[in-house]
DNA sequence: GACAGTCGTTCGGTTTGACGAACACCACAG
DNA sequence: CTGTGGTGTTCGTCAAACCGAACGACTGTC
């Protein structure tokens, strides 16, 4: 199962850490997390000491019982300071007559919740084919107007208002002022 | 291991039906699935059809050979429509002289990525106390002039600058220009 | 000091997940 | 009709995850 490509922690340690962490985090004790999870404390013994391959549902039942999301107990975490300027072409761009987007921010692995910076020129409507099933789109308009939403029913902003939406039918952003800007926000959930 | 509330699939079936999905989105037969994943394809069999408990490491090898985040078998996806006009006082806000900030959206449970809309005066600087470890803010300033980022070494912001830094560390908001106003994600990781 | 209450660890026994081979099924080439 | 290559399934074996109990260490309380 080829998952530890040398120099990374490898699966079963990242969990044990994220783990342990989460715990102490959460004031409990080892007897109380495998009482609460209805887990026998042996177990989550040799799972925190980084003993061999838990099942889900086990990992589950303590996840809960920690009451932070599945994903954090298998997905490191990684700071940094980043700065992009407004003009500046980043990672990754698309650009269609009168619409930009530029990605700011993605999470790995494999992404799960993007951060655009969008501008559009007004009567050049972007739509939007449905993306991946579970996604939901967050967006703050920045300046000007814009028609943003599922295209059967999308909603008017101006300037500060916020709309979110399921990313997973067609939608639509429209500009209807020039000078018009937003910020996206992707979640893959 | 009491996590189906009746109601619901139960954690094992949502991962049998995300499996199921992800693979036949993926256009891989079960069997080159189990070969790249390195599985056997008996097991992927089982696990597909819901039977019992898989190893973690077993279920991550599949996720990887899928091209997908682990989470993505695990949680159910989530939709909904909603909007929140630039006045409106919404959830949660605070407010300090000159600073508002609402919050706009966060994800279930115990929030891990947190949007807000905040608005400053100038000569009022935002001095935030570090939050949890792991914590990551993104900034893009919408409007105005703002210096903002980690204490001891701000950025300064015009409208459309993004900026990201830890949030485990003293930060600041400290806008430069009437008018200012900016979008917040911040991320618990 | 003796006791009761934690903490987290280690030790047999039972349950069960992962494996490989054999299986039935279908499609197509010969 | 008989291979040959593909699908996804079921079977028996073995390793291991999970459990409960027993363990030593450490902290109070009477």
């Amino acid at each position: 199962m080829g998952n530890s490509p040398a120099g990374e922690p490898g699966l079963i340690a990242v969990i044990a850490a994220a783990l342990r962490r989460e715990r102490e985090r959460a004031g409990m004790s080892l007897s109380e997390l495998a009482k609460r999870a209805g887990v026998a404390k042996s177990t989550l013994s040799q799972i925190e000491s980084g003993a061999g391959n838990p099942g889900v549902e086990t990992l589950w039942a303590l996840a809960t019982a920690l009451g932070v999301p599945f994903s954090r107990l298998v997905d490191p975490p990684r700071p940094a300071t980043r700065v992009l300027r407004a003009g500046e072409g980043p990672a990754a761009h698309s650009e269609v007559a009168g619409y930009t987007a530029a990605l700011l921010a993605s999470s790995p692995p494999n992404a799960r919740r993007d951060l655009y910076r969008v501008t559009a020129r007004p009567g050049e409507p972007r739509l939007s084919a449905p993306h991946a099933p579970g996604t939901v789109e967050h967006v703050v308009l920045a300046s000007g107007r814009a028609l943003a939403g599922p295209a059967e029913e999308p909603v008017e902003l101006r300037p500060g208002d916020y709309v979110t939406y399921p990313g997973d039918v067609p939608h639509i952003f429209d500009a209807l002022a020039a000078d018009t800007s937003a910020v996206f926000v992707m979640e893959h959930i």
